[in-house]
DNA sequence: GGCATATTGACAAGCAGCATGTCATAATGA
DNA sequence: TCATTATGACATGCTGCTTGTCAATATGCC
């Protein structure tokens, strides 16, 4: 029914993603990046130098598109290749010095508006949903296993 | 920064998302509707009849796209238009019978899931997410017109 | 009643964000 | 050494939506 709380809290995750995303684009504009080349930018700032397909993998998304991502990313001149020890024909995709200043400076600015809302809440709170969401994954899961 | 618990809620909403819309979709295998149309529906029986126009509002989607819906929804015999008196050129959409039926099916469905799960978490703890969850959504709103 | 303005349904076109298919060229592992 | 797999590149298609346009009303205001 829509008035379990659950079933609101399911449903609430839409327009958090739709403000999540708004906000992250808004702060893009006049850095000269897209969503897409941030998203890059990001797993390579997070996990460090890797080669497309283990991008795809990270973002759970199909190599092919993620390949396009990663070339605009080159072309803006915030990534480049190098060799790859462990694949001759499959080069790391690393931050560029540029790359690397503009995706600390963007983060760091999304993690100054996370700390200012977190401080309207209480920590415990936020403990509290974070466990209610991350067991909800799991129990979802499993509600959409039991007939593939 | 992303250990911040806050930074992890907020990104937890797309699988969150991608995992609802995954289940709707699933149970909606045999029933004959499609996603799109259930959307339709549920608005329907939830708000009553209503035009096209006022079901593009409440689904925040332009109102020439959700005519589009709603056009497959009364082809399939789920709905059918009536006469607004409130205005004359654009008629209300309602439930059928079967229409009705299945809607109602179909919900309930879902509230059979939904309650399996909330069995499987604390309720107040559900509550806290809840609290949470739509303040945040607040917050957020408040940030994204700092600079519109 | 008469007229400017807004609303509606219908249709067409376009676009972003992917998925899918294919291929040549390596690289790898047995 | 040879079958298998991985990779980059390119093309094509799809879905879900936005945008634009238009004629036909309908409505609000005088």
């Amino acid at each position: 029914m829509s008035n379990s709380p659950l079933y609101h809290l399911i449903w609430s995750s839409r327009p958090l993603m739709q403000r999540a995303e708004a906000l992250v684009e808004q702060r893009l504009t006049g850095t000269g990046l897209t969503v897409r080349m941030r998203a890059v930018l990001e797993i390579l700032a997070r996990d460090g130098d890797c080669p497309v397909p283990e991008l795809a993998r990270r973002l759970e998304i199909q190599r092919q598109y993620v390949q396009v991502m990663v070339n605009e990313t080159i072309a803006a001149g915030y990534a480049e290749k190098r060799d790859n020890p462990r694949h001759k024909a499959s080069p790391l995709i690393c931050l560029t010095d540029r790359g690397q200043k503009l995706i600390a400076d963007v983060l760091a600015g999304e993690a100054r508006v996370v700390a200012r809302m977190s401080e309207a809440l209480a920590a415990d709170d936020i403990e509290t949903a974070v466990a209610v969401v991350d067991r909800l994954l799991g129990l979802m899961d499993d509600e959409i296993e039991k007939r593939p």
